[in-house]
RNA sequence: GCCGAGGUGGCGGAAUUGGUAGACGCACUGGAUUCAAAAUCCAGCGAUGGUAACAUCAUGGGGGUUCGAUUCCCCCCCUCGGCACCA
């Protein structure tokens, strides 16, 4: 029956093949890769619908920003995503990869200025060339869902959500602290200060507050954390630094009564999670802001000159806390609310007024940098805690900031922490001077950006009305697309037909909001837009439902913060809002490492800094192979190394993928990018091993090549156990089968994948024999072989396929399962150490006992050298690894 | 400064749950092929000693736990990512 079923087979490829071309015998990549990419779009092989029976697999890359050029970490990101889309879909999943442009921010600003064009052509038409970039690569996506964050049809929904927060009270407006440059008289973001400057003008930056619209995210801070429970699918370290960034912690709020007599005008309140210490407390330290600071500067010019010196310098939190601790005693006095001592107010630098209540109760000897800060001051150190089980070294060299033991503190004396806190508090509370609170570190999300290249908040600012939302069928409020900033400020300000307008609910002339939206909005939702680009009545619809949760999402570990909270918190209120039906949006997270890459910069006398791409720099070296000069290939002079960081477009050291990809084909870039490292781990740049990949793929190429030529075979099962070392390579096959599918699935280690499967064709290479039970199984080994490649090298499977198997598609086959028969095995080896040491091998029974393994062991040759003469301790066997021998 | 990662041959990396350190690949060296080169194929390739068999050492540094540590614990050094207006 079989032996029929084979011949009538064997007549069907025949008549089949019969028609078709030879193979190839070189490996062309680029007729291959062409041909592959044109199949999968005459087939619309990747288009996606909500209708298909199959489990649904949404897998998402984060969308690039639009800057110019693909670099090495798009390459791995979207390979990364590829791969995994393109596995699953064998598994049987119906598969979702989108892709867009979050097309909205800084640097096409920056452009527009250097070269007076549009942001938005300059946007638009690194769109164009990046999309034809990612399609060389040959990536698995349905381009029918491709959206840009900077479209009318995107943002149009951006603005719809900010009004339903406004309504709910999520979105309020106060003042906040920005970066301001005197000269530009603009604001400048974080990244444009430089070591305190303004990267233009290189002028001193000044703190400047301003009004901003905030969003309530601290409103969802309970959830946002507890949820990270709720995502066994998301890297631990991930989920540590958001619960570290929100950071919930319990404390007390505790008033320093004003001590009216030195002047002080009104009582300070600080938040303290060291109540306990409270008895310690020495000074008081506000911010420079502070009523108090500003009170106590009225006729002091000491001090007005000092608050002065505080508003210089940045706004980065990195700045702030590394900056020299300095302050300046205000003269003035409040009263422990516990002892009734006098404690003198400081103002200190260390002290934001944008954190808690801009003061803090000042412990030095339980506090480091409360205790810097009185040592540089000489102010009082009184120590109040001390070690559960001794006493602590007096005087203090540095603070002892653990938990401990209150002593020296009066009736609070001999109590723990928690004890401590809860005794002090309640006494506290009893005179109306403290209470217990939960705070975050979490702020509220400002979203003002005084910036043209965003979406426009939609409030327009009345004389009469005061500020008035723009009405829903007014929406959206289009950013006009042809301004070009000049570096002084919004653009938008200065275009009366855009800010121009009319009060919606009383008609009189009114005057739009020039601010636009920080760009994480945009990103906050995207994945969620995907699912129905082309609603335009709406934000999302029925269809989110199918697709969402994202099942997989693949990103820089840069964005671990930031960006994948902010998109958590808009994911719940879309939900609070009846939009979409989840709760998190991301099921499982990767965290892709990033790229880096060298660093290379001038820094002109006025402070700016130019920087150059490691492609325009030679690098000289001397005969010890030190580097002996670095200098610009286009006028010899001298360039600085800035030492190894991101790629990224504000650094100029980004790689462009496209010279790799002409030269070697989308595969040899992609089986590149892939074997370099595991997807997590941080990657420094260097092209050494292309030429490997490349080689690799030429043999693959070869190999079935070979093989198909002597003509290909129908699998015949009855051929697997023709001879024990045709077995042995039919278990290496089915062992390489199941390790791959756990490395793609469970252990993203792309990587060992693809060497498990180099060390497979290794040995298949030196198989010579032509009889038909190593053709059979040369066939079989092939045939997975380039199932198990495909998810990361498709087009030259794709080609490979059609060879191996005439008339049938890659894309139509399902992933390889092992075959647990092939996967017996009658012994097994164990390794035999002697105290440790690795001393020989044995070959035992897979079900040995005990005693056999140990007296296998001890018969061991080389065992034997080690163990004679010496008494055996014990014997210790670990089943299916090792025997050690200690003596 | 704070939070989170990481450090293994000349290089990228492997060792999945405490169990053979260096898989796989690059580079390099030698050989085959070639008029020659490229390409390809074969062999070698952590350090030290040794002709070799082999032995000792070795996973950023120092200490510890263990029969056994790249893996766990403590201290230190270095690099990278984030720090709320780069995205």
């Amino acid at each position: 029956m079989r032996h029929i079923l084979v011949t009538t087979l064997h007549g069907i490829i025949e008549s089949l093949t019969e028609n078709s071309h030879p193979m190839q015998e070189k490996y062309h990549p680029q007729e291959i890769e062409k041909s592959a990419q044109q199949y999968w779009e005459k087939t619309a092989a990747f288009t996606s619908a909500e209708t298909s029976e199959k489990p649904k697999y949404y897998c998402l890359s984060m969308f690039p920003y639009p800057s110019g050029k693909l670099h090495m970490g798009h390459v791995r990101n979207y390979t990364i995503g590829d791969v995994l889309s393109r596995y699953r879909r064998m598994q049987g999943y119906n598969v979702l990869q989108p892709m867009g442009w979050d097309a909205f921010g800084l640097p096409a600003e920056n452009a527009a200025m250097q070269n007076n064009v549009s942001p938005a052509k300059w946007t638009y038409d690194n769109i164009a060339y990046m999309r034809m970039q990612l399609k060389s690569l040959g990536l698995g996506i349905d381009w029918d869902r491709e959206l840009a964050t900077c479209d009318p049809s995107y943002y149009h929904w951006n603005q719809w959500l900010f009004l339903r927060m406004l309504e709910k009270g999520l979105v309020y407006q106060t003042t906040g602290t920005v970066n301001w440059d005197p000269i530009d008289q603009t604001v400048l973001a974080n990244e444009q200060v430089i070591d305190g400057c303004g990267w233009r003008t290189g002028a001193p930056v000044e703190k400047r507050e301003i009004p901003m619209y905030y969003m309530k995210i601290t409103q969802y801070a309970d959830e946002l954390l507890d949820a990270l429970d709720t995502l066994p699918g998301w890297p631990e370290r991930v989920r540590t630094m958001q619960a570290n960034w929100i950071g919930k912690s319990h404390g007390v709020d505790i008033v320093f009564p004003a001590d009216t007599a030195s002047g002080t005008p009104q009582d300070l309140k600080v938040f303290t999670t060291r109540a306990d210490t409270l008895m310690g407390a020495t000074y008081v330290a506000v911010a420079a802001e502070h009523p108090i600071a500003l009170h106590a500067a009225r006729d002091n010019p000491a001090l007005h000159r000092f608050i002065q010196e505080c508003k210089l310098g940045a706004t980065k939190e990195a700045d702030l806390a590394t900056q020299e601790k300095k302050g300046m005693d205000t003269g003035l006095f409040v009263i422990h609310p516990l002892s009734g001592e006098r404690l003198p107010v400081w103002i200190a630098n260390y002290v934001l007024m944008g954190y808690g209540e801009g003061a803090v109760m000042a412990v030095p000897a339980h506090d480091e940098r409360d205790f810097d800060f009185a040592r540089h001051y000489s102010l009082p150190v009184k120590a109040v805690i001390r070690p559960a089980d001794g006493d602590l070294q007096l005087p203090l060299t540095e603070a002892y900031v653990e938990y401990g033991v209150t002593f020296d503190s009066g009736e609070y004396s001999g109590l723990a922490f928690q004890a401590a806190v809860d005794t002090i508090a309640a006494a506290l509370q009893a005179k109306g001077l403290g209470n217990k609170r939960v705070q975050y570190r979490l702020r509220d999300w400002g979203i003002s950006r005084q910036r043209y290249w965003g979406c426009p908040i939609p409030l327009i600012h009345c004389e009469s009305c005061g500020v008035v939302p723009v009405p829903d069928d007014q929406l959206p409020v289009a950013l006009p697309q042809d301004l070009v900033p000049d570096g002084s400020g919004n653009p938008l300000g200065r275009t009366p037909s855009f800010y121009e307008c009319t009060c919606p609910k009383c008609g009189q002339p009114a005057r739009r909001e020039t601010d636009t939206m920080d760009t994480f909005v945009d990103s906050s939702w995207y994945y969620a837009r995907y699912t129905c680009p082309d609603q335009d009545k709406a934000m999302t619809d029925e269809r989110a439902n199918y697709w969402l949760p994202v099942d997989q999402y693949i990103g820089g570990i840069e964005h671990a913060i930031l960006h994948l909270l902010y998109s958590r918190f808009w994911s719940k209120v879309m939900r609070d809002l009846g939009l979409l039906k989840i709760d998190e949006p991301f099921t499982n997270l990767l965290t892709q490492g990033m790229v880096l890459n060298e660093i290379f910069y001038r820094k002109a006398g006025s402070g700016r800094i130019t920087y150059y791409n490691p492609a325009e720099v030679d690098i000289q070296y001397d005969e010890h192979g030190k580097r002996s000069s670095v200098s610009l290939f286009a006028d010899q002079q001298p360039v600085e190394s800035g030492g190894i960081g991101t790629m990224s477009k504000s650094k100029n050291n980004g790689v462009d993928p496209q010279k790799l990809v002409e030269t070697y084909g989308a595969d040899t870039a992609r089986l590149f990018m892939m074997f370099a490292s595991p997807p997590t781990q941080t990657l420094e740049w260097s092209d050494a091993g292309v030429d490997g990949a490349y080689r690799f793929l030429k043999r693959l190429w070869k190999q079935v090549h070979t093989h198909v030529e002597q003509g290909i075979v129908i699998i015949d099962p009855a051929l697997h156990h023709a001879s024990a070392e045709l077995g042995r390579l039919r278990f290496q096959l089915h062992q390489t089968i199941a390790k791959v599918t756990d490395d793609l699935d469970r252990r993203h280690t792309f990587n060992t994948a693809i060497a498990a499967i180099m060390e497979l064709m290794n040995n298949l290479a030196r198989l010579q024999e032509t009889d038909s039970a190593t053709r059979n199984l040369m066939q079989e080994a092939m045939e997975n072989i380039v199932l198990l490649l495909s998810p990361i090298v498709p087009h030259i499977c794709h080609a490979l396929w059609r060879e191996l198997r005439p008339g049938t598609e890659l894309l139509d086959q399902p992933w390889p399962q092992a075959d647990a028969s092939a996967l017996v095995q009658d012994e097994i080896k164990l390794v035999v150490q002697v105290n440790g040491k690795l001393r020989g091998e044995i070959l035992v029974l897979k079900d040995a006992d005990k005693a056999a393994i140990e007296q296998a062991a001890l018969e061991n040759e080389q065992v034997k050298k080690f163990v004679e003469g010496a008494a055996i301790k014990k014997i210790i066997v670990v089943p299916g690894k090792l025997v050690n021998i200690v003596v």
